[in-house]
DNA sequence: TAGGGTGGTTGACATATATCAATATTGTAA
DNA sequence: TTACAATATTGATATATGTCAACCACCCTA
């Protein structure tokens, strides 16, 4: 299935680093069966409860997974990057995404069919380990995440989800907040008015600056200790 | 490496559904390199922290997962029960365990070298998929218990413990409670005092029986429904 | 420039849940 | 059996956090 994208698997500057074994047919290949496209800000990419028929890799811009509770209520899980390939863990399970995909803006997508992921653990066993390391790490996050969620207060969760942004996503002590306080709050579990509260605290102490939107961490070491004994 | 147990992987009733794809000799292989150990309740099976050299499958009895938070706060991830492999995401990213494991009650377990488990990955590529199938049912466990925990009051938290036990440990709903008031807190997020309040509301209103140790489900699809909308 | 919508902020108040302290129960070693 | 430790239970109280309601500030469109 030829595709008309400006770019191609075999030289993406952005490519999955679980990818980079792959040969040049491969790559090929892979380039001619992706799908690429765009979303704007506030689209869903994939919803929970879809058929998880397909790999999405975000190549560029940022988007948010989320599972959907009771009651219009959300829960963030983590937010993508360029580079990243998201594959929930439905397409070894029951086939269905368990947690829904929005962008956060401009967003250039590729869906990959599942089965060629599938393919590859079973072809090749390089690819095969840097998958299962991936899936570690995704794991390990969400191992951690439980336990910061049930042990550490309103002001620890807040700090770690600083830090994640400033360390993880944007690599920058100073970022510009793609998230709403409503986001924020859904990330951290509680409600957009305790973030709003906490925020301005940190504000106060001079730990951050919450410039709209522009963010900055200026008390690292601070931040840091209230998100461990917080 | 010799080793003197009765039984031998060749022909284990409990055997791991990854390992079902093994030949025999790959199983014999596996049979002179484990280790068997036994366990009184309360013993560490292996400790976070530790390095994850070695994966250890649970022969008989009961274990639970559990991470070390701060101030001797736990957080009990789930219990292991026979014929389950315990392995860490740590021996795919930093070779640490980030969970501890102890024994619940008399357990029987073998250590196989982690090393064991990553070459059969890169070797078999049906275990690849069977393990990776394996890894994504953790994942998919642990995200939706971080939905419940930041989203589900009290009573629906305990009650979707005592539903885990009925329906993943014990497969009855008539079991011999081997957790203590503590550990349910520690599995819920909350002090052992709320948990004993809930249990005995539960009781009052005739849907558990809690003899001690003896615990029964009597209103199962009222305790479904607390689990659900609680 | 007005107007409306969205998201952010603030304060007052309600409540779920933790903490503390006392007592009861159970299991266990002597 | 007694005595002791560990665990379970109960009640009183404190507190973190959510909820509700009002208000504000900004951006977009007309």
């Amino acid at each position: 299935m030829a595709n008309n994208n400006l770019c191609s698997c075999v030289d993406c500057v952005v490519r999955w680093r679980c990818f980079n074994g792959l040969d040049k047919d491969q790559l090929s290949f892979l380039n001619d069966n992706r799908f690429e496209a765009k979303f704007k800000p506030g689209e869903n990419i994939f919803k929970q409860g879809s058929p998880a028929s397909n790999a999405v890799f975000l190549a560029q811009g940022l988007a948010k997974l989320y599972m959907e509770g009771q009651g219009n209520k959300n829960f963030l899980l983590s937010i993508a990057k360029p580079g990243e390939m998201i594959i929930g863990p439905g397409i070894y399970t029951n086939s269905k995404h368990i947690f829904s995909v929005t962008a956060l803006n401009d967003v250039k997508a590729c869906f990959i069919d599942a089965r060629f992921i599938k393919d590859l653990v079973k072809a090749n066993s390089n690819f095969a380990e840097a998958f299962l390391t991936d899936v570690s790490y995704g794991a390990q996050r969400y191992i951690y995440k439980l336990l910061s969620m049930t042990q550490k207060k309103m002001p620890g969760r807040v700090a770690e989800i600083l830090l994640y942004l400033a360390d993880k996503i944007f690599e920058s002590d100073k970022f510009t907040m793609i998230l709403s306080r409503q986001e924020l709050a859904e990330m951290s579990g509680m409600a957009k008015e305790s973030v709003v509260r906490i925020l301005k605290d940190f504000a106060d102490e001079g730990i951050i600056s919450s410039g709209c939107p522009q963010f900055e961490i200026l008390k690292k070491d601070k931040l840091i200790m209230i998100c461990e004994n917080g």
